[in-house]
DNA sequence: ATGTCGCGGGTACCGCGA
């Protein structure tokens, strides 16, 4: 069973680029960031169309997560818990039933962070994180097939970057993002897509400036942690590096596992 | 550092967030 994940910076720019996707890549289940509109202005009909069930967690502008899904959802919970005061939409989970078991699936938009002398930014970032593992610690509990995907806005290592030393002073690369990462994973989560290779120039997104693309200015901000069940079932993890070539891109590139979970 | 982009507000481009 395919799952992957996409931030997809803008559904309703993206929805030619979407479908496409779709058709080719045909994923199971689909973990969209950046929707950057409302639930209602959610282009569900031609994704429905090909045959997927949707949920959004939208908002006005900015933000917004999604699940896209050929399986029926038994249960869908929007929104990080932790935090009442927090509006902002980036956060969606859906469970699943398949032949073996349980199946938990997170889209999630980790806040960006910049600038970091920010008042906000970078604190509501650090403090979304901690929220996020208090979080994984109970759905790990559970000990099902979890996987929680997404736009973590998180460099994890130098090697995850063309040219770490740029990122320095950034929010995706602080020592304290990168130990609240560590913090995440360790848990017991794998990162799939370093289960599969330790190879460098690995990257999922790259900005729309600068020619980073052309130059291949990369990093690799987007990650499927999978629980103990899902590794488990781990059969390989992909980055669909070709999607940022086409007309009218999305600055980040789908991710994807493939997870054993049909009947045997 | 930037050779950028999507969206909202309000109808021409600018501010914002990334």
């Amino acid at each position: 069973m395919k799952i992957a994940t996409w931030n997809i910076n803008g559904v309703r720019a993206r929805i030619g680029n979407l479908t496409h996707w779709l058709r080719e890549s045909a994923p199971a289940i689909v973990c969209l960031q950046e929707i950057k509109t409302v639930d209602d202005q959610f282009p569900k009909a031609e994704i429905e169309a090909l045959g997927y069930n949707v949920e959004t967690h939208g908002q006005k502008g900015f933000n917004g997560v999604a699940l896209l899904s050929r399986l029926p959802f038994d249960e869908v919970n929007r929104g990080l818990p932790g935090d009442d005061a927090d509006e902002q939409a980036r956060f969606i989970e859906g469970v699943f039933s398949t032949p073996k078991g349980a199946l938990r699936v997170v889209s999630l938009y980790l806040p960006n962070g910049n600038p970091i002398d920010d008042p906000a930014k970078f604190p509501y970032k650090l403090s979304w994180m901690d929220r996020l593992e208090a979080w994984a610690r109970e759905r790990l509990a559970l000990e099902e097939a979890l996987v929680l995907a997404g736009d973590y806005n998180v460099i994890p290592e130098p090697i995850d970057a063309k040219n770490p030393r740029a990122w320095v002073n950034d929010a995706l690369f602080q020592p304290q993002t990168r130990q609240a990462f560590r913090r995440l994973k360790n848990l017991s989560f794998t990162e799939a897509v370093r289960a599969v290779t330790d190879k460098a120039d690995v990257y999922t997104f790259w900005d729309y400036q600068g020619g980073a693309w052309q130059k291949n200015n990369g990093i690799r901000i987007d990650h499927l942690l999978l629980s103990p069940e899902a590794a488990d079932r781990l059969g390989s993890a992909s980055i669909e590096k070709h999607v940022r070539s086409w007309e009218k891109p999305s600055d980040h590139v789908p991710v994807a596992v493939e997870l054993e979970l049909e009947a045997a």
